[in-house]
DNA sequence: CACAATTGTATTGTGTGCAATATAATAAAC
DNA sequence: GTTTATTATATTGCACACAATACAATTGTG
């Protein structure tokens, strides 16, 4: 097999179809005047409030670079707090506010209407979850077998 | 299944690792001094040259905004030249320089170099690949279903 | 306790992605 | 054949990603 074929890639459907969905959720998202990373942040939020930067970043695998700006974005929409912790000031403490807490309930249908973009059973979706999870934990940092 | 946890969704694993492949290509991009984008484009000129922009973004679904500066880096490190069709003032066309031709040689081992980052073997590759294809197709402009 | 090493976050700079708009060339409509 | 619509690329602006660096707070070491 010819391995520099675009065709023959594994990476690039990869790369494109992970374009392509954040594509779709776009005009969802629009409405709570949201991007797609800056939901993610609000995902583990409301799942678990008062987050330190380098745990979101643990849970979303990107660095300080990548969040602090876009967190700022999301305290000047007072969607969050940030808070250097008292009994550790090198850490800053992100804490939704009322907005942000209320905001979950016009997120909730957002996972259900885009199901409905895929052609995809439920059963498929779970095994490509899974494989794709598989794929992400080799290859990601805290795995001993890449340093 | 409460469908707002991140463990749930199906979009995080595709976003988080689309970035870590790409973490993982990096090294060996960087020995050609090529981003993954621009090696995406290099990718499909060295399987046929002479591609208008236009069809550069067709197969990489990127637009112009994305394209043109990412053309001229590659213009401006000689890999590439850009010029306007004479039959078609509109239409620009590319063309491997030299120098870009014979990148391909030093990009010949890139595939089978990341191949030993997975631990898939190839028949659950290709599975994969051809399943995120089809979610690829599904969520494509060019399919009718999406406007 | 002093002081070096480490940790957590922020900053800077570069390169995408993408929406919105601009512009020039071609095609279509009349 | 002029006018209008469409097409192909470019430009602008904003928000990621990420490497590299900076910096302050904490921890480890003697």
């Amino acid at each position: 097999m010819k391995k520099l074929l675009l065709q023959n890639q594994l990476c690039f459907p990869l790369y494109a179809l992970s374009r392509q969905v954040t594509a779709v959720y776009r005009p969802l998202l629009d409405k709570l005047e949201l991007t797609y990373p800056q939901y993610l942040v609000m995902l583990v939020l409301w799942e678990a409030d008062n987050k330190t930067v380098g745990e979101l970043g643990d849970k979303l695998l990107l660095d300080s670079g990548t969040l602090t700006p876009l967190l700022k974005r999301l305290e000047q929409k007072k969607l969050i707090t940030r808070q250097r912790n008292p009994a550790d000031e090198r850490q800053v403490t992100i804490t939704l506010t009322e907005a942000g807490r209320d905001l979950q309930a016009l997120a909730a249908d957002i996972p259900t209407q885009l199901q409905a973009s895929f052609q995809i059973d439920d059963q498929q979706a779970i095994q490509l979850r899974q494989q794709l999870t598989t794929l992400l934990q080799q290859l990601s940092p805290t795995n001993e077998s890449n340093q």
